[in-house]
Order: structure tokens, then C-alpha cells, then sequence
DNA sequence: GTGAAAGCGCTAACAG
DNA sequence: CTGTTAGCGCTTTCAC
């Protein structure tokens, strides 16, 4: 029992003008609220709201943006819209573009380079007035157009070196460092580092040489073995073996950094199975606060972003640039906090 | 150091036609790949072709869009981006229609039918090609307009009575009647019922009918003091008393049966601080599976979606339905399984 | 107070 | 093999 459809074709001004006998020109003008400007009288101005309304118009889109030059369309890229902390910054971003009067388009890339390549492409197609990036930052040239077409866009959370925006995002070496010192106070210095794939991003980058760092400052030396990278793509395979030796010998950690929140919800899993003898006194500290580490019955010490703080200022520097054209380039690194649990 | 910018004008067929001193009928047909079809010169061709690329010419959507009268856009409204649930149906509708070589956009409705609404009303003036909706189920008129516009659309997770539209969803009343018996089988008959306060929403509207019923048939009196309703808006201040209240009294259930995903984080963070004696062994079973759950240590056992098979099945119906045309009404449910953990 | 006409970028029917 | 032209829906300049 099929039913073939059309999508019907909607009501335009045209329609509007044909049934009134009046122009498309005093239509439009009437429902841009101008009608005082052009002293339209108001029954006019009546008959025209009242038409529109019966016939339930609808402006078109692509016309405005064709005419207008603008669409009133904020595109926001994310690498994982899975991931709580994007899926965070989204819906934060969705309240703020709104706010605004701007339309919020979200865009997943799945850490993945040419997809995010192709979205950028579509992006500039459709003509948007702004764009949040959040960046594999594998894309340097696509992201340069961007620049070329002098199309309003910042980068959030992942800086990429040698690209000409404004940037917002945490202080991911304060607060990784603050979480090392933290561990250090506590006579721990046998730290480890675990980590997730693509390490190409500036974020993962800035908490690994803090990481480092902080070792350096107080003469710990790194140990190899402590450093673990899991694979983004099998991270739940991966995670089985690595996790595993990790505890397996002699020169088990006292402590485990973990650099992001997808890393450790994996590797928390996995100590879960790893006889408590060798995890019960293990300190945990993970990067990104999250609700789990607050229901866990043990505690994680965990390095909190400001999101919405991020959301806030790099709304503010995009609009800034949309609605007055001020492109000063600005860097903002936000405190991270450490949330300390004991 | 303000440097004003504007977007500079982007380049169009024109451009190309003008320097190679062709029409832009040429130009348009050699890039749409009609180059055979319309047996235009090889050399012309690779002429145009080179042009476009040095240019970097990208075609105008809006454009395209008024002329074709679409627009290989898609629309996914979902009622809450930062919930796990939908943020992973996101990622995979927008895998799905990527493969379909369309662009998924994804909105947040923040369970706000206002916001829903204006969503619905954006779309139609964008001229999307479809929609998915998982709907607040407050918008019976609006999504009716939907319909009248003969826009495909398709209803995911959440149904809405009275509105004609094919919907694809889990069955929550067998998912939570599997729930309530696995308790029972164990002699528990003190069973808790905590969910969230848009009860409006089909899905949990079934679950509590299930857990009713299930009761029922097993002779069991609910206890009107299990059953808690937690405030969407302020779920954090509401569970602390509510779910104190709950394990005060001597009449203790001996288990819970959490809704949703967002009510089972907030009342498990509670739960931890209240004495042990009172949780030890209590039963939790939770509706959706989430990570959170193989990371606790202790057994949450769950009812999980096939959040996979649920976009597969959506997506296969609403690209018929854009594709060919076939829009023939139908209700899916898929099943949901028991994941006993102990 | 109101209307005619141009044009945003593109495709498709038609012409040659 | 290639070009001319109309028109998608809208706003805006200019005219009366």
C-alpha cells in the first residue's frame, strides 16, 4: 500500500502577493517589519501578517542566503560527539549560538581527517557566517581556505601550530601539572602515563610534556615502561594487554595519570579484573571531570575544564568577529582545576 | 590592532566562463560530470576542470538548493546532546547518512518543546531533505505540518500517539518487563521505580506500564512509596531527599529499577553516600546500557538498546521514503536484552 | 503608499 | 560541441 509522495512546494511570497493582488515587494516589506519605513498602511499591513499566517509561510532559506550573502548558520566540528566532553560543548554551544539569534550545525568527525576535510569543504559551501573548530588538527591547508575566505572561525580545546586564529581552550599543562605535583607531594614517583592515539592533537601534546616535565623538575627519571599510548581505533582491545603488563611486574606504578576521559573509562574497566592486591592502593588522577569518577565508591582525583567558561569566551570572540568584524587574534588558555578526591 | 575583514565573495561559474571565455552552461555541465553525455571536448573539459581547481571553486548550496529544490540535507533533532544515548544515535545517523552522501545536521532540544518547535520551523525553511526526530512528544501540531508539507520524516526512540509516521524505537515494555521478572525470579518483590520527570515521553511511559504490570501478574501490591520521580531541570538537588526517603524507613526495597541512563547516574552518586548496610545488597537494574555500568565495581545489571540497529533500520526507512518515494507507515520495535552482570 | 525590475549562483530546456 | 535564456524566492533600488 505505497503512497508516493512529493514534498509539496511551500508557500512563497509570490503566493501571498497573487492572493492579495498586492506586489512581492510590499509582501516582503511588510514581513521584514518595515512597514512604518515605507509608510504601508495598516490594513494593508493587516491583510498581508493575516495571509502569511492563513498560508502558513515559511521563508526559504537558500533564497535569503542567495540574496543576503549571510545564512545565520554557525558551524560547530567535533572530533567525537560520542565523548562527553564534546557532547558537553555542544550542547553548550547550542544555547549560546542560539542566544544570538544564529542557528548552531553540529558535525562529527570521528577523528578523522578527511572527514573533517569534506565537512569544512561543505561548511564553506553552504556559506555559513562562522565556524567552531575542534580539530584533528591533521588538516593545516583546508584549514588555511578558511583564512583565505576570510570566513569568521575559531579554534577550541586544540590549538594548531601555525594557524592564523584565535584560539580558546583549557591550560592543559597547568593542570596536568598541578595533577603530577599533586601525586608527587604525596611521596609518589612511580607515575604512570596513560594516553590515547591521536597524540597529533595539541591537547594530549601540552599534558605529555607537562607529564615530562614535572618528572624532570623534582629528578624523577621517566620510566618507558610507565608510558602507555592506547590505539583511538581498538582502544578496547588495546587496553587488555598493555594495562595488563603494566601491573605485571616487580616495578608496578603507585600512581596512574590518565590523559583523557575515553583512555580512562577504558582502563578503569580493565583494573577492575586486575586482582585488587595490585590496584587496591593505586592512585588514580584522569584528565577531564566526569560523572563516573563521582559514583565510583573509589576515589579518582580528576583535572576539571571549565566548558563552559571555554563555550562562553570563544562564543563571544566568534560574534565579535561575525557582528563587528574585530579579528584581533587572541590565545586564551582557561585554568584548568584540580578536583581532588580522597 | 583590529583588522576589519568581510568575507570575501566566493568564486562561482561565472568566474570560471569569464576567463575561459565560455558560457557558464559549459562550465556547469563539465563539473556535474555531463561532460560525455553532452560530448564536450576533452580539451575543454580538462580546461575547466583546471580553471575550477586553481580557483578553488566550490558551489553554492543556496544556490543549488532553490534551483533543484533540495538540498542533501538531513535533519536529526534529539532532546538531549550531552545524554550518552543520543549522543552515540548522533554518530551513527551521521554515519549513515554520510554513506548515503548526504549531510546530517544535529540539533539539541534540551527537552524544551519551545525550542523543539523552532527547530521543526528552521528545518522546513532550510529545506532539508528529512528529518529524524526524538520528539519531547509535545509538538503534536507542529510535526503535523511536517506531514501536511510532505517532508519525510521519521520518528526514533520516542513515539508519539496520533501522528502519522513511520517510528523506529526499542520495546521498552518487554525490555522492562525482562527487568522487573529477572528480580522477581531472584524473590525479590520490594522492587524501587525511579525515573525522570518528562514522563510525557512514550518510552518511559512504557516502562512504568511495564513495571506495573509485571507486578501485577506476579501478584505483587506496588508500594506507592517506590516510586520516585526525579525533576528533569534539577535532577541533582531532587534525587538527594528522594532517594534518602526511599532507604530510611524500615521498608527498604531490596532492589531499584532506574528508568534511564540520567537518573541512574545521579541516584548511584547518592547512593554511595548513604550507609552500606542499607545498599549492600541491593539489586540495580537500569534501562540503557552505558559504560559507566563495566566500570563499577559492583553488579549494576542492564537493560541495552540496539541504539546500531535502531539508526540502521531508521535510516533505511526515511532514505526510502526521500529515494523512492515510499512512504508506507511503520511502527518497529526492536528488542531490548537483559545484560545480567552478578 | 505601492510596483517593476534586477540580480544573488545555478541548471535545464532549447537553439543552433 | 557550445551558447542563450528563463527562473528558483527573495530583497532592494528606483520610479511614480
Amino acid at each position: 500500500m505505497n503512497k508516493k509522495k512529493n514534498k509539496t512546494k511551500s508557500v512563497s511570497i509570490k503566493d501571498i502577493a497573487k492572493d492579495l493582488n498586492v506586489s512581492t515587494t510590499l509582501v516582503s516589506l511588510v514581513l521584514n517589519n518595515k512597514s512604518k519605513e515605507y509608510s504601508i498602511s495598516d490594513i494593508t499591513k493587516e491583510k498581508v501578517l493575516a495571509k502569511a499566517k492563513e498560508l502558513n509561510y515559511k521563508p526559504n532559506r537558500a533564497a535569503l542566503s542567495l540574496r543576503l550573502g549571510h545564512t545565520k548558520n554557525i558551524g560547530l566540528i567535533v572530533p567525537d560527539i560520542s565523548n562527553i566532553f564534546y557532547s558537553r560543548i555542544s550542547r553548550y554551544f547550542s544555547d549560546l549560538v542560539d542566544k544570538k539569534g544564529y542557528n548552531l550545525m553540529i558535525y562529527n568527525t570521528d577523528e578523522n581527517p578527511e572527514k573533517e576535510k569534506k565537512i569544512i569543504d561543505s561548511l564553506l559551501e553552504q556559506n555559513v557566517d562562522g565556524i567552531i573548530l575542534t580539530s584533528t588538527c591533521m588538516n593545516q591547508s583546508e584549514i588555511n581556505i578558511l583564512r583565505e575566505n576570510n570566513i569568521p572561525y575559531i579554534l577550541v580545546d586544540r590549538y594548531i601550530q601555525g594557524i592564523e586564529a584565535s584560539f580558546v581552550g583549557v591550560n592543559n599543562y597547568q593542570g596536568t601539572k598541578d595533577a603530577i605535583e599533586y601525586l608527587i607531594q604525596q611521596n609518589i614517583s612511580k607515575i604512570a602515563y596513560i594516553t590515547v592515539d591521536p597524540t597529533s592533537v595539541s591537547s594530549l601534546d601540552e599534558r605529555k610534556k607537562a607529564y615530562h616535565d614535572t618528572l624532570k623538575k623534582h629528578k624523577i627519571t621517566p620510566n618507558p615502561r610507565y608510558e602507555i599510548t592506547l590505539s583511538y581505533d581498538n582502544i578496547e582491545k588495546d587496553v587488555e594487554n598493555k594495562i595488563f603488563n603494566l601491573f605485571r611486574s616487580e616495578e608496578s606504578p603507585e600512581a596512574v595519570f590518565i590523559a583523557n576521559n575515553k583512555a580512562a573509562i577504558e582502563t578503569l574497566k580493565r583494573l577492575k579484573s586486575l586482582k585488587t592486591s595490585v590496584t587496591q592502593d593505586l592512585k588514580i588522577v584522569c584528565f577531564d571531570n566526569i560523572p563516573l569518577y563521582d559514583v565510583l565508591p573509589y576515589p579518582v582525583t580528576s583535572v576539571s575544564q571549565p566548558i563552559l567558561q571555554i563555550c562562553n569566551k570563544a562564543s563571544e570572540i566568534l560574534f565579535n568577529e561575525i557582528l563587528n568584524g574585530e579579528a584581533d587574534e587572541q590565545k586564551i588558555l582557561l585554568p584548568a582545576v584540580l578536583i581532588v578526591r580522597n
